[in-house]
DNA sequence: CAGCAGGTAAACAACC
DNA sequence: TGGTTGTTTACCTGCT
């Protein structure tokens, strides 16, 4: 048991040892594991291509907010300097010209090198960007269950009728192309994304647009759309409305979309209030505003971890700029916000590529019934939650599958980083490399709370946790800290993230969550497993550190009780650790909620 | 640069 | 005897 940690850094120098974290370990693995599955960068397909382009123009973007800071001091380059995971190894920056490193952004916003409106900009747009993902999983997710009732009947059926296929048929193509339709989608809104930024910077070198939609006009999107959804009302009302911008592109829901269009019309605006000022041009009644504002709805500002009552819009509109100026609580929301939608979209693009093999491979089977499973498929489910599908498995049944669409594991985490970064193949899991394309690992269970409930940020405390591979692992392991175990506690059993707060808050959290505020120790493991699928693996490791906090913090009391020892949290000891800093500087090393139960 | 907090590893003892 | 629990120490990293 002890073997399994202490072989990883005791075998290791020092270099080596600050790549060789838990999560290193797991990415050195999947990196072995897609290497031997024959998974190449030559299997790139439509839609990682399109997830690819997306995030490299969003770097790009950024890294035209970068380049223009000729910089803000000499301590910023004495930091710059201390940071090794900027000094990008030729051959990676010649292939990835434009792309900054997470480290490098979450620099940058420390540093508050982006100016108010940029901040401003790329949190709305990223907000706007995630709305619509939400909408589309939405969607996407009944398209699913269609589908997946589909083939259940035809199973149960035993044969299938050539109507039955035909609609089903049918209703691939339709999905396939409300598929293009989305990536398409993405690219808009990023290509809209960009724009907002360069016309805020008009003296910086413009960006190689790529194609707005390809092969697509709006036009036929819309009709495409129609005919996918069979319904079309006051959703072309609203899209064809924009003048302003062409977002018709991004049609796809009734609720979501004005948002989204409200937001990027509001590129410069400040706090909110200049989307008002746009939309006065369209409507004039704040009643109206206050439906299209994402930050604000049923009375309650949605700013993430907010949820303050607001009576009326204006007095929103008030307390958003109040309480959610440009400052460094904000801004470590906004990144967060980042990780958050980034992670999103690449969930998406994942699932649509699964939805693809599997229509894919219906296809397939349907004329050729000995065809083995498509590669990408058998591949993703096979290492899917450790199941195991065979060809005939896949043949037999799709519910399994289905079933995995919805759950994730290291693999999925772990194969997404090494596909999503494909340039990062050739390089060795221990040799520090600069970090590539900003993607995220993706879970896939992520609740809408975790999205409402960010807070506070515990910054990475040790580079063990910097994979090398793809240091975005590393940055979405530190923001995303989702303060609110609670109303996350989806996100983390399922995403093998490693929480933003340190064990002593999570013993806490357990001890406090108890009924009777007292566990034993075994009981706090178990909560751990419980809540965190980061600490499914590791064991030894973490419940070392189990132990040794307990035993370190005064504010941890072992009980002698019936059964045994029990521990429980004296809080004025716990209060009396540190001054909190729940505001301002982005680093929470406990954790707001529990902070919010002894309050 | 020192001090502190937190994480990790490990040695060790007591207990079951 | 081996595993668990609990304590302690050492070392490292990041931050102030």
């Amino acid at each position: 048991m002890m073997q399994e940690s202490g072989t990883e850094t005791r075998s290791n120098d020092s270099a080596i040892q600050n790549g060789a974290g838990p999560g290193n370990h797991l990415l050195e693995c999947t990196l072995r594991e897609s290497r031997s599955n024959g998974e190449t960068p030559l299997e790139i397909g439509a839609a990682e291509l399109a997830h690819l382009q997306q995030q490299q123009a969003l770097q790009a973007a950024r890294q035209i907010l970068i380049n223009q800071q000729p910089l803000s001091g000499i301590k910023t380059h004495k930091r710059n300097d201390k940071q090794p995971s900027l000094q990008v190894p030729v051959s990676v920056a010649m292939m990835t010209p434009q792309v900054i490193t997470p480290q490098q952004m979450q620099q940058i916003l420390q540093q508050q090198v982006l100016t108010p409106q940029q901040l401003q900009v790329l949190l709305q747009q990223q907000q706007a960007l995630m709305l619509q993902q939400q909408q589309l999983q939405e969607f996407y997710k009944k398209q699913q269950e269609q589908l997946q009732l589909q083939l259940l009947q035809q199973q149960h059926a035993g044969k299938q009728p050539k109507e039955q296929q035909q609609v089903a048929t049918q209703q691939l193509a339709f999905q396939q192309q409300l598929l293009q339709m989305q990536q398409l989608q993405q690219q808009h809104l990023l290509t809209l994304q960009r724009q907002g930024l360069l016309s805020i910077q008009p003296g910086q070198p413009t960006l190689p647009l790529q194609p707005l939609v390809q092969g697509m006009i709006p036009a036929e999107l819309q009709q495409l759309w129609k005919e996918v959804t069979g319904s079309h009302t006051a959703d072309d009302v609203v899209c064809n409305n924009h003048s302003t911008l062409d977002l018709s592109t991004t049609c796809v829901s009734s609720t979501a979309q004005p948002k989204a269009s409200l937001l990027l019309n509001s590129h410069a605006s400040t706090n909110g209030q200049a989307s008002v000022l746009t939309l006065k041009r369209e409507s004039s009644s704040h009643e109206e505003y206050a439906q299209n504002h994402s930050l604000y709805g049923h009375g309650v500002c949605k700013w993430p971890g907010c949820e303050a009552i607001c009576e009326d819009f204006p007095s929103f509109l008030k307390h958003l700029n109040n309480e959610h100026a440009l400052d460094d609580r904000s801004t470590a929301q906004c990144r967060v916000q980042m990780q958050v939608v980034q992670q999103l979209e690449l969930q998406l693009s994942k699932d649509k590529e699964r939805l693809q093999a599997m229509m894919t491979h219906l296809h397939v089977k349907s004329t050729e019934p000995k065809a083995s499973p498509q590669p990408q498929l058998y591949t993703t489910c096979s290492r899917e939650n450790g199941w195991i599908y065979s060809s005939q498995q896949l043949e037999e049944g799709f519910t399994g599958i289905l079933k995995g669409l919805n759950l994730v594991s290291s693999a999925t985490l772990s194969k997404t980083v090494s596909e999503a970064s494909p340039q990062s193949l050739p390089h060795t899991p221990t040799t520090p490399t600069a970090p590539l394309t900003p993607i995220t690992q993706g879970p896939s269970v992520i609740t809408t709370t975790s999205i409402h409930n960010v807070g506070p940020i515990r910054r990475r405390y040790s580079d063990k946790y910097n994979v090398p591979i793809s240091s975005d692992w590393m940055i979405s392991v530190d923001f995303l800290s989702l303060p609110d175990i609670a109303q996350n506690q989806e996100f983390y059993k399922n995403a093998e993230v490693r929480p933003p707060f340190t064990y002593a808050s999570l013993i806490r959290q357990a001890i406090l969550e108890s009924p009777e505020k007292q566990l034993t120790l075994n009981e706090i493991y178990n909560w751990f497993t419980r809540q965190f699928a980061y600490f499914r693996r590791n064991a030894a490791t973490w419940k070392n550190a189990v132990r040794h906090n307990l035993s370190l913090h005064k504010c941890f009391v072992r009980v002698e009780n019936v059964k045994g020892a029990v521990w429980t949290v004296d809080e004025i000891e716990f209060q009396k650790r540190r001054p909190q800093k729940i505001s301002g500087v982005p680093f929470a090393p406990t954790c707001p909620c529990i902070s919010a139960l002894s309050e």
